[in-house]
RNA sequence: GGCGGCGUGGCCGAGUGGCUUAGGCAAGGGCCUGCAAAGCCCUGUACGCGGGUUCGAUUCCCGCCGCCGCCUCCA
């Protein structure tokens, strides 16, 4: 059975066919570097890195191409309001972005291009446009006449005649259409000149849409096979993204996936309404890790409603599956730094679950129960299963990128030498006055190491100790 | 006004015309433990409201209510 993807475009799941077989190209809108990345970007991020995990797993070759949009009207209007360059600004919140994607253990893009270093292909890409009469230069500004792209409103369902009548009303002495949009925007005197770039048809800056047709058929080819991001690019961006490039003669994206949002209150969290959580800020409070599980553990297309709740029950789904191989790696001996176990094959659950249109929640279940046959096997001493299981838990837990033994753990070798010594000569002393049924003795000790962060667990094989960071 | 999504047990979150009613978290009971912790076992009995189709609907159809998204920058 292969994977079936969700394709917005005919509403309808589809079984996934690659161009070229063992190959595959995605495009992923990333970030207008406006501002630092919230964990709803982020969420976009996970959701995406699963899909190229997924299809890197069932053996294909993965291009993934993520953009940068370093230009806009709010990188002008607010780098301005903090007195920075635009392009300074935007490099702050382009680097901001990249380490929230790196920490939460996003794979790297195989290309991150940036908006304004593909000018030329943005030019190139107009002239085709204009040749064939589907935009035309007026004024300074160009813009795409939507009227010559009869398909238009085919992905978001939308008709021309029944939009809102309010839209983005600039321009629109020059166009022909208040509905066209803009490929180019030309100068204006109140901008920097650092912001500006000459084409046939006169100075100025790329519209929104623009660039990514240009970008993604430039690193992937005219047809490529899926394009992904947010909901909300749907209308109008992916709309003008298809018009654009089909216009021009490209086949463009094969399917279409867009993820839902991570909700606050019930509403979308997003720059504009103010209530975003910086990752900046959520990393503080929890591990990385924990924060991955959270935002990758929901279907992609299922809203999510933040809360410190919700995380902190994540975090405790996510410690469920840190405990079990913590302890296997101990057990069988396995430096947990080191070798990783041989791979194993996937249960067939877990397969079915993530070939049907990634259904990570499944998936996630048969991880939860591979875990818990690892556990009974742990409790028999049974090294054989205790083996066998870390190895399925392994095997799912990177996929989804969450596996401990990947990400690493609070692993008491981590703390260093004197911290060590320190614990492990508290548990000898707590152990003896256990020995000498001094109960109270230990207690204290066991105590007063908790609160320094430090907990003790009595098992079969002896005392363990691990650090868990307070917050 | 147009287009679209959602409403599941204490919570998060899957899923399905009946059958075995995911998984996690929390709760109660038990096992284990000096006591814990971790872990394991057991328990809860849910599908917004009103109709309809059906032998049977949470699942299909119709209506309603509520919430949310897009149509303007937005993952």
């Amino acid at each position: 059975m292969a994977l079936r993807i969700f394709d917005t475009a005919t509403r309808s799941q589809r079984e996934f066919v690659p161009l070229e077989v063992g190959r595959v190209s995605i495009y992923v809108c990333g970030a207008t570097v406006q501002a630092p990345p919230h964990i709803g970007h982020i969420r976009s991020g996970v959701n995406f890195d699963i899909l190229r995990r997924w299809l890197a797993h069932s053996g294909h070759e993965v291009t993934f191409i993520r953009n940068v949009t370093d230009i806009d009207d709010k990188i002008l209007t607010k780098a301005a309001e903090h007195g920075e360059q635009w392009w300074a600004w935007a490099a702050l919140n382009e680097s901001a972005f990249r380490s929230a994607y790196e920490v939460l253990g996003c794979l790297p893009p195989t290309y991150e291009p940036r908006a304004t270093g593909h000018v030329p292909e943005m030019i190139e890409l107009m002239q085709r446009l204009i040749d064939s009469a589907h935009a035309y230069p007026a004024d300074g500004d160009v813009y795409f006449d939507v009227a010559s792209y009869a398909e238009y409103g085919a992905l978001s369902r939308q008709k021309l005649d029944s939009m809102m009548p309010a839209g983005d009303t600039e321009g629109d002495d020059r166009k022909r259409d208040p509905r066209d949009f803009a490929l180019w925007k030309r100068h204006k005197p109140d901008e920097p000149d650092t912001a500006a770039w000459d084409t046939p048809w006169g100075r100025g800056r790329p519209g929104w849409h623009l660039e990514c047709s240009a970008m993604a058929t430039k690193y992937l080819g005219s047809t490529f096979d899926i394009h992904g991001g947010g909901l909300d690019l749907v209308f109008p961006h992916h709309e003008n993204e298809i018009a654009q490039s089909k216009s021009a003669g490209d086949g463009f994206a094969r399917y279409w996936m867009h993820n839902a949002w991570l909700t606050i209150g019930g509403e979308k969290m997003s720059k504009s309404l103010g209530n975003s959580l910086l990752v900046s800020a959520i990393v503080k409070r929890w591990r990385p890790a924990e924060i991955r599980y959270y935002l990758g553990a929901a279907h992609y297309r299922s809203n999510v409603e933040f809360s410190d709740d919700a995380l902190d029950e994540a975090a405790a789904g996510y410690r469920r599956i840190e405990n079990f191989v913590e302890r296997a790696v101990e057990l069988l001996g396995i430096s947990p730094a080191g070798s990783a176990p041989a791979e194993a094959d996937l249960p067939a659950a877990f397969v079915a679950a993530m070939d049907d249109d990634l259904g990570v929640p499944l998936a996630l279940a048969q991880l939860h129960n591979a875990v818990r046959d690892g556990n009974n096997a742990l409790a028999e001493q049974n090294k054989d299963a205790v083996r066998t299981a870390l190895a399925a838990v392994h095997a799912m837990a990177e996929v989804l990128g969450i596996s401990p033994l990947t990400w690493g753990s609070t692993a008491p070798a981590a703390s260093g030498g004197v911290v060590d010594a320190l614990i492990a000569a508290a548990v000898e002393q707590r152990n003896a006055a256990r020995a000498r049924k001094d109960f109270a003795a230990a207690d204290t000790i066991r105590d007063q190491l908790a609160a320094a962060g430090v907990l003790i667990e009595d098992t079969p094989a002896g005392t363990r100790w691990t650090i868990r960071e307070t917050r």
